[in-house]
DNA sequence: CATGAATGAGTTTTCATTCAT
DNA sequence: AATGAATGAAAACTCATTCAT
């Protein structure tokens, strides 16, 4: 948070806010607070339970959605949540998790596997937002709700969304070494731009027509050749 | 006493104030029981509440805010703040207004200026960025948390969003028409791609070592140039 | 899960319920999202919350009443009256409608029942009182608090109350018809007087040494022979 | 209030209760708490304001009402009020007893003054009824809002009461002494019936058509008469 | 005479969570 | 496997009142 420092009496009392903040601190995670990263209760309607939370988080956010939409959702009563998770944090690492996940791990064939950088880039490209189709919900919930997540959790989270940059970053870095993509490329910036891009699609996916093919498709050949068209590339530069 | 007019981006969200004021509806039968009075609110410092808001707003989200989170950075009273604005949701509604409104402006003139389609374009992108750099919360804030607004103070700030999406897509296809920008663009996703790597940058602008200038300069190429090596062109379609 | 259907006089103040209920109406858009789900309010001690209810909302009047007030006399926690009922404003709404429904059921029983004008009035006059007897609180907070109801419920019970004033009003109307009853006789007025008489009596019965019976026949022998002594009818004319 | 005793444990929480309901405990008056019976400021516009506050606790009773209610009504400013009363309560206090003053003066000159019990009784009912027109306000927060004062000041306010109480109960006990009305009468449950019936107008003056001048007519002749025809007068025993 | 700014103390309502069954 | 009943803790919002100007 980049904020301008407060002048005046509300200096002092700024920072006593910024004590409350910890809020309920849910511990650091040392003794690994709550959740843990495995070991959890599952049950024949978990992943029902799951695909309701993250459908609700998705609509509401995390702290706009109730337990009660939840139980809502799959007509069951409330407490009965619990039988199922033991914390509404809980349900929301789950589903941040089940929303980035096996989507790193295709990521990943992908980008160490073979092909030209432009290939393996598109390949990448895909695979982040195909997940939509089938996940949008976790997908969503992922990329805007996971900050909600108490600390340990958000770490764990977190790796997997660094991974992911990484593959990005590596694809492109190699494109530039291999004289594929341009040299003068910011690759950092570009794997920012090509991730926010991506991104973004779970945002408007299904109020747009295009399908998810055509977008893939499209969003590839935009980040590999740009606007502008070919017979003009040399005067490009603005 | 017939309340003196607003001037500014207050004057809209005071409108949704005045919807949810005027008690529950159950009056007394006489019509509107009282003289004329409008409960105007714009305050000497109510910029500065609004700056609070914006704050919280984004670090928080809307929803994981509280209003007395929004008291404390200010050294105030969480009842004072209900001078200042009639509602949380309220305040939310002003503080997404300003994040998107001269923003429009900005692009407006950009849009319908002079230049070509490429200069006209790296502009808007430039604008579309650069709120980030004074306003950042207001614009988080916009891009994130607008979908909680009550549905009128929805319809009024998604208005703008839709104005700016327009003339970023008008740009690009007057560039496809006059000839500079490929033939076989969809325009409406290559909008949607430009917009979702734009809007990004509030995401991590200040995380990243990138100034606003170079992010926009370096966004503007990737945009038109793609990330393919000039002497590559030919074979760049995957 | 389709809720089971309500029994008694909880089911229309439950429709109030689902006015209030549904979320600050800026869902998702998807048409109420989640599963079918009747918020039933009907609970084992459902009656005795409201009998606590009627207690104080007549003790305090209806906006002097807190929430806390009424826990306060079940022995329970605030939050736990929640569970009972939705708001205050339906609990309210239950209480007046109890405070007046089996009331106007007796009320017609014997309007449109057999007997002389004079005896079914007397009949009506005995059967508007009693129920002070049992239910005095409910009866006080009909009479003297309904007029704080939201403009739906105030409408419903309203109903009840202006069915019970028609019952009158066509016995006494139907008095004149046949003579029983003095030919100059306004019967709106006469109406509302009796109304007037018989409802006060809520006001101060347990303060007052006399019981319901005495007070219903000595009401019923003044509204029909009036003050003046028989042998000085002739002379009564002011 | 004569509530049953409640079982269970909410027996010793109700006791609690109980305890809390003394509130704020304004003072039992002792040392003449606040408001004093006379030495008030008063201010040029003081009628006005209490006229203001008279309508408004009218309307939505005392604790329905905010002090911002009457600023509205006025066009001031809400902290200007407090130049006129010291507080809200103090306020009430004034409007109850603007409410029956003079009103109570007017029925003592009638009460003690000449003419038969029949005529005395007819004058008290119209004196009583007839500040409705020009006090209606007054009279209706006196009669449904004095409950909610302070002790100190219920017990100023209600010695008016009980003295009106006393005169009507004194003319009836006359007339029966003299003959004029009949010797079986209960005069207490006489009075009340006539000060309820009286009282009631206050209620729905203004909504009925009937003028002040023929309702007190009307219920003059009501209370005397009866309903019952005179040539059917023997028979009227139910 | 009146107001702008503020606040302390509530008040209703919400909600995640618990627990005996 | 699920639920009814309840609660602690907070949340937004209200409101009478104060006070310097």
């Amino acid at each position: 948070m980049k904020s301008r420092p407060l002048r005046g009496p509300a200096a002092s009392a700024a920072r006593a806010a910024l004590e409350r903040k910890r809020r309920k601190g849910h511990g650091d995670g040392r003794p690994d607070a709550g959740a843990g990263n495995g070991r959890r209760r599952t049950h024949r309607r978990s992943p029902e339970i799951i695909d309701a939370a993250a459908r609700v988080f998705a609509a509401r956010g995390y702290h706009g959605a109730t337990t009660q939409d939840i139980a809502d959702v799959l007509g069951i009563r409330q407490a009965s949540l619990y039988y199922y998770f033991p914390s509404k944090e809980v349900a929301l690492e789950i589903v941040c998790t089940r929303g980035v996940e096996d989507f790193f791990k295709a990521a990943r064939a992908i980008a160490t596997g073979p092909g030209s950088a432009r290939e393996r880039l598109t390949g990448l490209l895909r695979a982040h937002i195909s997940p939509i189709l089938d996940r949008g919900d976790f997908v969503r919930v992922f990329l805007t709700q996971r900050q909600f997540l108490p600390p340990g959790s958000r770490r764990r989270v977190g790796k997997w969304s660094r991974a992911v940059e990484r593959l990005f970053e590596a694809v492109i870095r190699g494109g530039v070494r291999a004289g594929e993509f341009r040299a003068d490329l910011d690759t950092r910036l570009a794997t920012l731009a090509i991730l926010g891009m991506a991104n973004a699609v779970s945002g408007w996916y299904g109020k747009e027509k295009a399908s998810i093919e055509r977008i893939g498709n499209e969003f590839a050949t935009l980040m590999l050749k740009g606007l502008v068209a070919a017979e003009d590339g040399g005067r490009a530069a603005q």
